[in-house]
DNA sequence: TAGGCTAAGTTCGAATGTCAAACTCAGAAT
DNA sequence: ATTCTGAGTTTGACATTCGAACTTAGCCTA
């Protein structure tokens, strides 16, 4: 059934790894619970118990992890003060980490479409037009989405 | 210098860890060398040793890796066989495979922009019009421009 | 002011995974 | 018949992860 569709092969990338944006990102973020993290952070639950409970990493694993993430200036470590509640710690995503939103939703969209047969957990609307949006190739030249232009609403199930 | 900025936290997200495609998506390619494994398998680097020696992986690593990636249905291990010379077994990226370009270019356009302090490795351009494209959010209504579409152009320095 | 409760970590030994280097093995090429 | 090559295996040292229990500081309440 499957012929040799692609013949011509490559000995050796264009892009060597120490010149790739993409390479240099996975040692920072390709282990198996930093993007966990940051989908938490993205969901503004920042505190060390709530996202150790709802990903279920080792208290030890995420210590070290909120330390590299924090050190690479994707989240922020920073007290906080609930109305009339004692002073806690919170991870918050910095800018560099807020940028990383685009790699989270691509990869959510990847995985809903081929890992969850198609079901989307999440819609993504444009605030001003209404639109659903998804991730996908855009001319550099057009105005950029960001993410505060954008509402997130959960599809499905109740938290 | 830095002051509270979001007061509003989270107990819990609003969609099920799993539930989440992202989330699952992350137990078949983040680790240290899934990505890049990836990454060469788009540039069309598929055997065996010309991966691994690109990548530094150990080849018992890359030999799991590879296995996990062909039984997920993101590659497949194909025989082929260059003009006048032996067959060998390539690894090629299926459509599933071929889906997470946009992942893997989300991550290089936040790693150039953040760890390399904007230099670009590689320039995406529409074939049709010549325009620089960038992943981003697009409407879901818009006609969606695929990697078939699109050349890729290393920036910097030689192979 | 003593005692409790929380939140945010540490510590620890066992299980698992990673590493580099050397080895295997089948099919061409000499 | 021997060498070479591509695609893996094997191995034993080293590193990381796991989960369960422990620590520590600050508040809260009595």
């Amino acid at each position: 059934m499957s012929n040799s569709e692609s013949l011509q092969m490559n000995r050796k990338s264009p892009v060597p790894v120490d010149q790739c944006g993409a390479a240099l990102a996975t040692e920072i973020i390709s282990d198996r619970w930093s993007m966990l993290i940051l989908r938490e952070a993205f969901y503004r639950v920042g505190r060390f118990d709530d996202i150790q409970s709802e990903i279920g990493i080792p208290r030890s694993v995420l210590t070290d992890r909120l330390k590299k993430l924090v050190s690479n200036g994707i989240l922020t470590r920073e007290p906080y003060r609930e109305a009339g509640s004692r002073t806690r710690t919170a991870y918050l995503l910095s800018q560099k980490g807020r940028e990383l939103g685009l790699v989270l939703l691509a990869l959510m969209q990847w995985g809903d479409r081929h890992l969850r047969d198609g079901e989307t957990g999440l819609s993504v609307t444009h605030k001003e037009t209404g639109q659903a949006l998804v991730v996908g190739l855009v001319p550099a030249s057009e105005p950029k989405i960001g993410f505060d232009e954008v509402t997130l609403t959960p599809t499905s199930s109740a938290p």
